[in-house]
DNA sequence: CGAACCCTTGAAACGGGTCAAATCGTGTGG
DNA sequence: CCACACGATTTGACCCGTTTCAAGGGTTCG
């Protein structure tokens, strides 16, 4: 079931090496793998789930609904995101997670937590570290829709999605394989479905960038920066737990 | 300096309670406290900083700047809060922090916050849990900015701001001491100041809410959450740090 | 061949933005 | 004590980005 240390994204030089000692420590905290197909629920809002997840393979995302069936997308999960501190032991999960693509899970018992910052502190404190850094994504989310116009505010979400698919080794020649549907998009840009469309048809327009059969291609990565203003997050490898 | 044990917050029922060994080693490791003047700033956007805080007295808010002068509030912090998570040592802060009244701050040095996790493993959990406690309160505004109009921004802006105030005893029949002010609040719900101002002015006419001389006024809490879709995020004693 | 789902397009309505100017403290200096 | 400056709040008019409504087209799949 284990075997953390031949996981593929171990070899990717985006993620920070462990010793010996902290794989078998994962490995054994690690309790199960799942994997869901593509628009299945890791969990659903106001569910009580006694997991903890780390995404291995495939998109997800994270969001919030509201009666009149509007939905918030709080941020995109891609894999070596970590998946479950929203929530405590025994409480309901504020938000609900769903893929979108085959996806698998790593999956871990939430009442053995403590465990992890009692044996290793250095895990704790990468725990800490992926959700400050969780929290910087929805931060950026927020500026988006809180000081952005549609335009912006779509170009920020690919930038950002680029790049970190783009370290991940999921992007070839400025093209990546993308997933979301306008819908998806919209409920992330808090955009209506129209005019995500539009939007979208105007940066075709205008050369800066194009989706097309679940395809995103990035034409003037610089003139879609200036755009949106980009700032790149302070890289570091990050940690996998 | 220390004197943690003697700390007000503390006698606050809200805040968990620490061992006796994990109050004297915060005491050790806080190495100052400031207090700042209402508008000032602790960090700037961009700066280095090699201090994390607790926010000990008074409020002060979280913010992303644009070239053209335009902001998003991203939090609005109040006692308790714990502060910096969001970068690492010798790593820019991606955003500002600035006061809104005569604040203090519990001052601690970045360098040694892996004595934390290694010394105290339930203090390092918890700096996790503040870190996603905070997460949950920016999804929410994300999801505020994304999904609401103005009258439900600012109805959720101001419930979640009561329930957390009502906590720390300072709301007293109905009204607590509020210092935000129209421009501040136009910049946490993404709206302009004008449409700001219209809009609290429709608040008050409807008889829900009101703000008169830096004070908050609500008459009508039950509509106000039926406005505003509201759920309360699930309530337990926070750890204190 | 129809159903379901997604994408596309046009027209009209509207929420909120922008511009401009007036009003209201509040503190300062002459 | 008055004059003035400055920041925060109000208000009105107009404009525009985005939403809503409505309909059509494409593709996949049973």
């Amino acid at each position: 079931m284990g075997e953390c240390d031949k996981c593929q994204l171990r070899t990717l030089d985006c993620f920070s090496i462990n010793t010996d000692a902290e794989l078998s420590f994962i490995e054994q905290f690690k309790n199960n793998e799942i994997t869901l197909n593509a628009g299945d629920s890791l969990y659903r809002e106001n569910a009580i789930s006694s997991q903890l997840y780390t995404l291995k393979s495939g998109w997800a995302f994270r969001f919030r609904t509201f009666s009149d069936g509007s939905r918030q997308i709080l941020n995109i999960l891609l894999p070596g995101d970590f998946i479950g501190l929203q929530a405590e032991l025994n409480k309901a999960m504020p938000n609900g997670v769903e893929t979108l693509t085959k996806a698998t899970f790593c999956v871990f018992p939430r009442e053995k937590i403590m465990e992890v910052y009692k044996q290793f502190p250095t895990l704790g404190y990468d725990l800490t570290w992926l959700c400050a850094h969780e929290e910087l994504i929805v931060d950026e989310n927020l500026t988006s829709v809180g000081q952005r116009n549609a335009e912006e505010r779509m170009a920020m979400l690919f930038i950002s999605l680029y790049k970190r698919a783009n370290v991940l080794g999921i992007v070839e020649k400025g093209h990546l394989s993308f997933p979301l549907n306008q819908q998806h998009i919209a409920d992330a840009l808090g955009l209506s479905l129209v005019h995500t469309n539009k939007t979208l048809a105007k940066l075709k327009t205008k050369q800066i960038c194009e989706i097309n059969q679940q395809t995103l291609r990035i034409y003037d990565l610089a003139k879609m920066q200036r755009l949106a203003e980009y700032q790149a997050l302070p890289m570091r490898k990050r940690p996998l737990i």
